[in-house]
DNA sequence: TTCCATGTTCCGCA
DNA sequence: TTGCGGAACATGGA
């Protein structure tokens, strides 16, 4: 589920597997995943070359290469991952993006629906700029006076403008539902009719749902009992009420609330 | 078989 | 004209 803390730790694993090792080859599995950049450019640009940083901005991953000074850029989609592996038999079941290195292992960027997209840009910032994205969920700057200014200037409903990342950059389904149901904000309250009691517990409830599925790694197995996320299958119970959870649709997408506590 | 899925983009309508 | 919301996209599992 690669939203903001889903990548953050996706940068956290090439950070501490990939980084400084010499790259002997890459094989492009799915072209049509690379946006402004031929594979025959994309082969050219990173062999021979050594990552030596990351970042990450929004669901995006920028990894700097030594030489040219250019990044990778890897979006993720709805089923990518990464793989750093030796053994063939841990090799990922759909890679689009495989680098080799000359320690012998191989870093495998593995996305089954192929929504995500893999790229190159100079800077980071060029290319926020470029998609237009709106900063970061986590970023320090990004703080509760900005936030309520984003989200009082549109009458989407609050989940759909929790998830669009021009408004703010790494929040997407899975996540929106936690935040919405920990500020006990009903997901379709038009974003423009939200009072400033509410957008202040939206921001800090924002952050400290992000930050907490960072420390759980990202997996839903670690996160706490009284998030809605393990209970977001099936017929989940609401862990604060203990009521049944619906499931509605709100702008197209799957949304899991609870009646009682989540209220417009 | 049909439906659905955590992503973004595109198009029609208000 | 702008912005919202649903459909489409690619692929595979329930």
């Amino acid at each position: 589920m690669p939203e903001l803390p889903d990548v953050e730790i996706f940068k956290q694993y090439l950070s501490s597997t990939a980084l400084h090792k010499k790259i002997r080859s890459v094989d492009i599995h799915s072209a049509e995943m690379l946006k402004g950049v031929t594979a025959q450019k994309l082969k050219k640009t990173l062999k021979g070359e050594r990552f030596i940083s990351t970042r990450r901005h929004g669901k995006h991953l920028f990894v700097e290469m030594a030489e040219s000074k250019k990044w990778l850029v890897l979006h993720f989609g709805m089923t990518g991952f990464l793989k750093y592996f030796k053994n063939t038999a841990r090799e990922p079941a759909h890679e689009r993006l495989l680098i080799h290195f000359s320690n012998g292992y191989r870093l495998a960027y593995d996305c089954q629906r192929k929504l995500g997209e893999i790229a190159l840009t100079d800077a980071p910032e060029v290319f926020i700029q470029e998609k237009e994205l709106g900063p970061d969920a986590l970023e320090p700057d990004f703080n509760v006076d900005r936030f309520k200014e984003t989200l009082k200037k549109t009458r989407a409903m609050i989940k759909s403008a929790l998830m669009n990342q021009k408004f703010i950059a790494g929040i997407g389904n899975v996540y929106s539902d936690e935040i919405l149901f920990q500020a006990g904000i009903h997901p379709e309250t038009r974003s423009s009719e939200l009072d400033e009691d509410a957008l202040t517990t939206l921001y800090s409830q924002t952050k400290r749902v992000l930050r907490t599925a960072i420390d759980a790694r990202a997996d839903p197995d670690h996160l706490p009992s009284t998030f809605i996320i393990p209970h977001r299958h099936g017929h989940g119970t609401c862990p604060k009420c203990k009521n049944n959870i619906e499931k509605i649709k709100v702008g197209g997408r799957t949304a899991y609330y609870c009646p009682q506590c989540q209220k417009g």
